[in-house]
DNA sequence: AATAGATTTGTAATCATTACATAAATGAAA
DNA sequence: TTTCATTTATGTAATGATTACAAATCTATT
């Protein structure tokens, strides 16, 4: 994990081991989890971690740009390590945020601006809610089953 | 006002009075208010209004897709009336939460979309962080004293 | 090893939001 | 218009995520 350490310094922020780990964690799970998630998960392997270092640690990130903070779950604020230019989908009723890139939204980078009128922008967030592939699949199946029980 | 009443009843909204003036206020004031700016507002005029139907009506007219509720400022939820397709905008400097239409942003239609790839979209939330112009200007003009200053 | 500065930790506070029980208002039926 | 059932509004208490803060630990340098 030596380049997770080059990647943190190469963005100002000096690599504890606490800081490696949750970098780490971030990079490698895409699932855009919740602090409440991290921390259960980075107890296993860091007994000690404390949730105020979890968030300290998270707000370093979001600060100096090596993670992203999504505000698409109104309960709790998720995370991704992924800051390259994406989309955001959360199934409303399976609860799962799934990325969405170029190749599913072409038109994604077209809202992805420097700038709107006379205003300086720094973030961009597009996010979508409504119903994944799955879930959409479970409903339809159940109209149908609905409209075969009731002839 | 008799057309609040009748665009509340036309969503399935029953119009009552605490109702209809916090439809109102969401038509009448542009500014994306939180909670507690609508509760003070509002409270001028309806001094027993409690902040739970605050709550309650707006999480109402969240359902009913009356109004949005957008998730942009970390600190507080904040709601707005114009449920068309358009952008929001934060100053990360002065607080201001802007909307954003398709007069400065032509490119908006084009990631409102009923669906993504087997995805059925519900809801979409086009935000920015940055700098308004105003903030900017001032910015701009205290680096230049400043290296007037330091000439 | 000693020191200073940065980082981590745990506890206690904060604050937006929700739950819940009661009160008030509304609308339909008699 | 009185009665009754249902919906809506209110106030207080609970919840739960996040932050503040002070003490403990770690790290790098001399």
């Amino acid at each position: 994990m030596k380049d997770i350490r080059a990647y943190l310094s190469e963005h100002g922020i000096r690599p504890s081991v606490q800081r490696i780990s949750i970098m780490e964690y971030l990079l490698t799970h895409k699932t855009h989890p919740t602090v409440d998630e991290m921390f259960i998960a980075l107890s296993d392997s860091m007994p000690t971690l404390s949730k105020t270092t979890l968030y300290n640690t998270l707000k370093l990130f979001v600060d100096r740009q090596v993670v992203l903070m999504l505000g698409l779950d109104e309960k709790n604020a998720r995370f991704d390590g992924d800051v390259s230019p994406h989309a955001h989908f959360k199934c409303s009723c399976c609860g799962r945020v799934e990325d969405i890139f170029e190749d599913e939204l072409p038109e994604l980078n077209l809202v992805f601006k420097n700038n709107i009128g006379r205003r300086f922008i720094m973030q961009t967030e597009l996010s979508y809610t409504g119903y994944c592939s799955d879930c959409y699949d479970k409903r339809i199946q159940s109209i149908d089953n609905s409209i075969t029980n009731t002839i």
